[in-house]
RNA sequence: GGGCGGUUAGCUCAGUUGGUUAGAGCGCCACGCUUACACCGUGGAUGUCGGGGGUUCGAGUCCCUCACCGCCCA
């Protein structure tokens, strides 16, 4: 046979995977009764990877551990649905779209329009879904591609529609004013998720605002104290503690607390702290008193620059024991101050435009950039007038948009809210009771948490890509009101409610298929809640538009105009009635947040809400799978809407695994430069290696660190990737001396040099151990000529193949109870060593004998070829490729296995997932088999020692009792073959050969017979070693049990172990003494 | 500030309910092309288990505390 001495990973990978294709292996189809699957589904959705870029490590381990499942479950005869898909990523694949548009073209998004814009995203996406796609099929990922999903397609966007409209109409829709972290750039929302914080150097501005009508003993001026000076544009009021008596007393209590509990080391400060504290009480109390009596009496202070009276209030946001203890209050740019306004009901004014630029309420100050020319502006201008009494540098925390890069601004916008007080509560109920799992089960508590605040959820995103919100807005003003009364609301209700009926009639969508709510008493929300109604609201826009162009240019009414959609003309008249009504009907310009889409992801991607029979067979599914900062944002959405939509929960167990980081501890990431891509990972060391490597290591609490090297692409060298090369355009190549381009070469000198793949040493392991596996297969086939299949009795057994067959059945049990239980690495572990450790590197090596002699020749083979058979099977979730391979070849070779002979599947993927044979498991050849390894290390340890060569025979002898002699005389012939030692006797009174290495074993001791081949000074320091060892070993036992506690308190089992250890290491140490004493006689 | 996780060999990590003087892979040293595999085989060296305190007959493992790293939440 011509087998490759190595494994030859692409060409096998490509070939198999189209064959798995071909054969419809990844396809799963309902099945009702449980005709095919008594088992029933198991399923697994596939958290959407997001358009906005290609696949990276952490996609690679989340795709990796999914398909290690569903492949185990599949073959352990489950009815096994991968559901595939991608998600829109709302801002993130917009802001890389028009990132790019502006880099190319110098457009912004305004230049294109909202439609063009939206195009080149989905052609955008068209690119990198191929691209994301084609990179978990390298993966060698098992989903059903036909149902293949993305959250922005029909099918997603009807149940996004069918999901706001159950929400609103159960109010748990509403629109609101907010404060949102406003990004100027992208001129929308981001949520907080999308903010970080960086610490920056910046100023803290201490401005004097002039009291109106100072009394005496008033102060003329209030000082307050501002990192963003500008904002003084928005003030509305100015506060003071309502008690600083009292809260600078508790804040001296609680420092004073403190102190008492403080080490060494932090005292000073705390005293400095409280110091200063006692020091305001006599310099600035009276006057935050006064102050505050000024606020109470409705005293107001000048705004300067806007010439605005503005209140001075009492409110507990002022701190007196910071700065002069006033603080400006600006409702719409600061949170706090947002808060102190509706407590205080003081007006918001909005100073800014959303590109970040000064609005008019700014005055003079309008158009300029807030945080730039508009802060300089402005303190120009208030230094002028002497208001500025000092600047002091400080750091200062930066909100920045993650999306961007640009500062965020709190900004007051109108926003949809989704109410979560509910909605919450059912999905911490459904954790809480345990209907979903979430393992590691730590992670709960961080769920449980952030869903216990019941914060509601802000779901309007001021971008062009995404499911635009399905509301339009109406609005009706024809009962006039001055007051906002109730009885204008009610009427202009009413004018709305019925001309949507009739129209909603006329073409006969039902009064269940729309809902409409008031806003005010002029503005009121229709939103549809069937494709029906969506199309006949849009329809509906486009008549109301064309027909009040037709009137403004005096045409006479037009008889129809509802030709867009089929049966819709007969709505004509109803529209021109709901034209006579409505001043102006459009649909809400903004998109959901991504989140809202991906919430419904589970059952979305099963078609509700049609009943799908998909639906119903495959929902609930079984298990997600994925990484722990989307468990808040993503886990506990699609829990909570799960429950909403189908009173179901969408998964039964979330496991929740580790994070990729770099070899400094660092996420990777693009923008950083230590990003892997798993391309070059495959490409290297094969998409086996890269998915066993990966669940090798995803063990429970650790993280996965993972030094990152550059390959030169000339030599092959690997150069460590550090801080400062991974953000270079070219790397030289200390090996050889040459250049190559990194993922940063831009000019063309960098882009005309080969690429450097950027890879992680840590894959070797994995590699190798395909090559391991590849190679004992290889070593199997070539030895399979003449195979015969047919049953194998326990009789004819060997000792190896009892011994192997009892681990097997270990190892089968093992794994499968650790894959079960998520532990992934520990199930790769165990398959890992078995194979090695022992299906190489002994049964292998044990069978070759028997191979060689007709005789045993068929049992071998068979045992064999069922080994390997079940050790393929047991891998192939990890490594799918590989033991698809190798399965061809078995098939080939030794179409029927087993040790009752079966036809074996014409795939390992639809192949029976291995069961263990309790009744092979055999404690007492696992035992004789133990003392074997013993003393074969033991020989092979002394050859070493002694520099014997490989092919110089050795001959040996065992001192022992007759126990030892029955387990150890049977492997004679192995002694001979894996250590080139011939044992010639075994018993208790055998005479060591006069020139000899020896070496205890447990129960006996070892003699090898060196005649002229003795080093003895390498073996008198060995000795002295051991014996020195052991000393040591017996000091400590003997300490240990000369303690009465311990002899006393110890459980009796221990003692008597201990007690028996000790009388085994004091046996060694004779039998080394005497050893030690004949080689120094020999050597004199 | 609160929470979670981590700190074990040069590197990356295992280490079950506390119980022989702590393991693996890589790297390192020595020997070896033994017809499955040099992506290999055989042997070897390497640790104050982050620091300190405590519980216990006994602590890498349990408790307290400190330090550092990472993440999440405010």
């Amino acid at each position: 046979m011509d087998l490759a001495k190595q494994y030859q990973h692409a060409e096998a990978e490509q070939r198999w995977y189209q064959f798995w294709l071909e054969r419809g292996y990844f396809n799963s189809d309902p099945d009702p009764k449980r005709e095919k699957f008594p088992k029933g589904p198991f399923t697994i959705v596939i958290p959407p990877p997001n358009v906005t870029g290609a696949l990276h490590l952490g996609h690679a381990l989340n795709n990796s551990l999914q398909d290690i499942l569903i492949r185990w479950k599949r073959m352990q005869g489950y009815n096994a649905l991968w559901m595939p898909g991608t998600d829109h990523a709302g801002i993130a694949t917009q802001a890389v779209v028009e990132r790019r548009l502006l880099q190319e073209e110098k457009l912004s998004r305004h230049d294109l329009g909202r439609e063009k814009l939206v195009e080149r995203i989905w052609q955008w996406k068209q690119e990198y879904e191929k691209r994301i796609l084609g990179q978990l099929q390298r993966l060698g990922c098992s989903c059903d591609w036909r149902r293949t999903r993305f959250t922005l397609d029909d099918v997603c966007a009807r149940a996004v529609r069918q999901t706001f409209f159950g929400l609103f109409k159960d109010g748990k829709i509403y629109r609101g004013k907010r404060l949102v972290n406003w990004d100027t750039y992208l001129q929308t929302a981001v949520s907080d998720d999308e903010v970080n914080n960086e610490t920056v150097d910046g100023h803290f501005w201490h401005l004097k605002y002039p009291v109106i009508n100072p009394q005496p003993g008033e102060p003329t001026h209030v000082t307050i104290a501002t990192t963003r000076p500008e904002t003084m544009l928005g003030d509305t009021a100015v506060a003071v503690h309502p008690d600083p008596a009292a809260a600078l007393s508790t804040v001296e209590q609680e420092l004073r607390a403190k102190l008492a509990e403080a080490s060494d080391k932090e005292r000073p400060d705390i005293q400095a702290k409280i110091d200063e504290i006692v020091a305001r009480n006599d310099t600035m109390l009276s006057q935050l008193i006064t102050l505050r009596d000024m606020a109470r009496a409705g005293r107001k202070v000048r705004l300067p620059l806007v010439d605005r009276e503005i209140p001075l209030v009492a409110d507990e946001w002022a701190k007196p024991e910071l700065g002069s203890g006033c603080v400006k209050i600006t409702p719409a740019h600061d949170p706090n101050d947002y808060e102190v306004a509706q407590r205080q009901s003081l007006p918001m004014i909005n100073i800014m435009n959303p590109d970040g630029t000064l609005n008019t309420s700014a005055g003079k100050f309008a158009g300029l950039p807030m945080s730039t020319k508009g802060r300089a502006a402005v303190l120009e201008a208030l230094e002028a007038l002497e208001l500025v009494v000092e600047v002091e540098d400080r750091k200062i925390e930066l909100p920045m948009s993650d999306r961007s890069k640009t500062p965020i601004e709190p900004y007051l916008a109108d926003q949809w809210f989704v109410k979560m007080d509910e909605l919450a509560q059912s999905a911490m109920d459904a954790v809480s009771d345990g209907r979903v799992k979430i393992q590691p089960t730590r992670y709960a508590r961080g769920y449980l948490d952030w869903l216990g605040e019941k914060r509601d959820w802000p779901v309007s995103r001021q971008l062009w890509w995404g499911h635009r919100i399905p509301v339009w807005r109406i609005f009706c003003d024809r009962v006039a009101s001055q007051d906002k009364s109730a009885t204008a609301r009610i009427a202009n209700a009413t004018l709305v409610k019925t001309a949507f009926a009739a129209f909603f009639d006329s073409i006969n969508v039902k009064s269940n298929e729309y809902a409409i709510e008031c806003e005010s008493d002029h503005v009121f929300y229709c939103c549809p809640g069937s494709d029906r109604a969506t199309e006949a609201l849009s329809a509906l826009g486009q008549f109301l538009d064309s027909f009040e162009l037709e009137q403004v240019k005096g045409n006479k009414p037009i008889s129809s105009g509802m030709n867009e959609v089929p049966g819709f003309d007969v709505g004509t008249k109803a529209a021109v009635e709901i034209y006579n009504v409505v001043t102006d009907f459009k649909q809400d310009p903004d998109v959901l947040d991504t989140w809202f889409s991906s919430a419904l992801w589970p059952h979305s991607t099963l078609g509700w809400p049609e009943q799908t029979d998909a639906l119903k067979y495959y929902y609930p599914t079984s298990t997600l799978v994925t990484s722990r900062d989307i468990i808040t944002l993503w886990v506990a959405r699609m829990v909570l809407t799960g429950l909403f939509n189908l009173g179901e929960v969408p998964f039964r167990d979330v496991f929740i695994h580790p994070k990729i980081l770099d070899g400094f501890g660092e996420t990777m990431s693009k923008s950083k430069g230590n990003g892997v891509d798993p391309i070059d990972v495959m490409d290297k060391f094969g998409a086996d290696a890269l998915r066993f490597g990966l669940a090798y290591l995803t063990t429970e609490t650790q993280d996965v660190r993972m030094p990152v090297e550059f390959e030169c692409p000339h030599c092959g060298a690997l150069i460590e990737q550090t801080k400062k090369n991974r953000v270079l355009p070219k790397v030289l190549c200390k090996q050889c001396g040459k250049e190559f381009s990194t993922q940063w070469a831009s000019k063309p000198d960098e882009v005309a040099l080969p690429r450097g793949a950027v890879v992680s040493e840590r894959f070797e392991l994995a590699r190798n151990f395909s090559n391991k596996l590849w190679n004992a297969a290889r070593f199997t086939l070539m030895n399979l000529e003449g195979y015969t299949a047919g049953p194998v009795d326990a009789a004819s057994l060997a000792i190896e193949d009892r011994w192997i067959l009892s681990r097997l059945a270990t190892v089968t049990e093992q794994a499968t109870t650790a894959l079960g239980e998520f532990r992934f690495a520990d199930a790769m572990r165990t398959l890992y060593e078995f194979a090695w450790d022992e299906f190489c590197s002994f049964y292998v090596e044990m069978v070759k004998n028997r191979l060689q002699d007709e005789a045993t020749r068929p049992t071998a083979q068979r045992v064999l070829a069922h080994t390997l058979d079940t050790l393929v099977r047991l891998l192939h979730p990890a490594m799918p490729f590989v033991t698809e391979e190798i399965w061809q070849l078995l098939n080939a070779a030794a179409p029927e296995r087993g040790l009752q002979p079966i036809k074996c599947a014409e795939s390992v993927m639809i192949a029976s997932w291995p069961e263990s044979v309790a009744s092979h498991v055999d404690a007492e050849i696992e035992a004789r088999f133990a003392r074997f390894q013993d003393v074969l290390k033991a020989l092979r340890e002394i050859r070493s020692r002694q520099n014997i060569p490989p092919k110089t025979a050795i001959n040996f002898v065992v001192r022992c009792d007759q126990t030892l002699v029955d387990l150890l005389t049977p492997m004679t012939p192995y002694f001979e073959s894996m250590a080139g030692a011939k044992g010639v006797a075994w018993g208790a009174n055998v005479t060591p050969p006069p020139t000899n290495a020896a070496m205890t074993i447990t129960g006996g001791e070892l003699f090898v017979d060196l005649a002229g081949l003795i080093d003895v000074g390498a073996e008198i320091a060995r000795k002295q070693k051991e014996i020195d060892n052991l000393a040591g070993v017996i000091r400590g036992k003997e300490a240990k049990l000369s303690n009465e506690s311990f002899v006393a308190r110890a459980p009796a089992d221990v003692v008597a172990k201990e007690r028996e250890s000790l009388a085994e290491a004091k046996q060694r140490l004779t039998a080394a003494e005497a050893v030690l004493t004949e080689l120094r006689k020999s050597q004199k």
